[in-house]
DNA sequence: GATTATCCTATTAAATCTATAGGGTAATAG
DNA sequence: CTATTACCCTATAGATTTAATAGGATAATC
């Protein structure tokens, strides 16, 4: 299952890719537009602002809004910060590798067979897909 | 992340697939071979039968046995039992579709949109691999 | 009839996810 | 300069899901 933390963070996303020039557009309004709880709204748009998604401005006429263009943001990049990796088990991550611990051998698992076609046919979609590209 | 339960399922799946003659195998004895605590895979166990993947015969000298062969065991099918739908999000699920109560319409969703995607290439994953297609 | 091994329900423990609370900090307007 | 606005940040609580355990019932075999 997707998180509500990615959907909502998605959401708002796409929401400030929206808004014309660019401008800032305050926690209160999307959390209401998108219908997401204003305070868990907060601390993913905080999260998507420190990994430089969104820039901020604070006082009257603040709010967030997108540091780069729709067309340069890539889902790849979006789904490892909100959801975290994309493989479903570390054995086969590109980017948080790890070994599992009751696996003898990698090479003999079916587990790892499966899941190395899912990561890949996964990634594929991500990198194929820009905030831009999902703006309906 | 896949579950721990999808993880050993298919494990043990393709563990009895490598049995010769397709003689039953004891539960402990999968759960030793593949590092599994044995009450919880006692329960996947349970599950599979349920579902029509296994057979199991009690007493000395039993244990569980794949009911069909290898190549007819789909991953789109072990997969749904074991962890459940295939789609992220229940909007864009084929078999477990449900409409989320936040979003007013599907068509101006940009995580429909994406996670369309996503259910499509995974599916296509899914339907492209047997139990046979998986054993190394 | 003793042994073996599956069958089944209930419960607990652990982890993760979702949401809330409450105050701090910086920018702006007047 | 001061009141207001709106983001900043940490901690914590509540809810849900996952993983594992307990304990005995049932059925088949030797």
């Amino acid at each position: 299952m997707l998180s509500k933390k990615t959907k909502y963070g998605l959401k708002a996303l796409s929401f400030l890719a929206l808004q014309k020039e660019n401008a800032p557009v305050q926690i209160a309004e999307i959390a209401k537009q998108e219908n997401i709880s204003q305070k868990f709204l907060e601390s993913i748009l905080l999260t998507l602002r420190k990994t430089g998604f969104l820039g901020s401005k604070k006082g009257k006429g603040g709010g967030y809004y997108l540091i780069k263009e729709p067309k340069d943001i890539l889902m790849t990049d979006v789904m490892r910060v909100l959801e975290g990796p994309i493989a479903m088990v570390p054995c086969v991550s590109l980017n948080f590798y790890e070994k599992c611990d009751d696996c003898p051998d990698e090479k003999t698992c079916s587990v790892n067979k499966l899941m190395l076609q899912i990561r890949d046919s996964t990634l594929q979609v991500y990198r194929n897909n820009t905030l831009a590209d999902i703006l309906v």
